[in-house]
DNA sequence: CCCTTGACTATCT
DNA sequence: GAGATAGCCAAGG
């Protein structure tokens, strides 16, 4: 038995698996880097089926909100596991420890 | 085979 | 910038 996502699924393990601590990874971006562009539906699954513990807390919305409900149980392990890393939030939205995105950075340089 | 469901996204208001 | 809308695609009922 060969579904679609045998190869997918073990590319989205490789890949989340990648994830530097303190950075993380949108799911389009994951399903994009696996060579699957509209794939991030299926990201989410992939990460339930994996076979041993990934950093799935570091697999967040393209717009950097967690994708699970707020309050939920879920929701707060990510956060937690994410603050444990470095991880700032601000709001609800999560700022990677190095937001290369960002040309506040490279303009005004680390402020904090 | 049609319809619904998701740990999603891009786009428009 | 937040909320609504329309695509998206595999799985399961």
């Amino acid at each position: 038995m060969s579904k679609f996502h045998d190869k997918f699924d073990s590319l989205v393990w490789e890949i989340v698996a990648g994830i530097p601590p303190g950075q993380v990874m949108a799911y389009g971006e994951v399903a994009r880097v696996a060579g699957f562009p509209r794939y991030s539906r299926m990201v989410s699954g992939a990460m339930g089926r994996a076979p041993e513990p990934l950093p799935w807390f570091r697999v967040v919305r393209s717009n950097r909100t967690l994708a699970f409900e707020p309050g939920s149980k879920s929701y707060r392990e990510q956060v937690q596991l994410l603050k444990q890393e470095g991880v700032r939030f601000e709001g609800p939205r999560v700022i990677a420890v190095n937001p290369t995105e960002t040309l506040d950075k490279m303009l005004w340089g680390p402020e904090v």
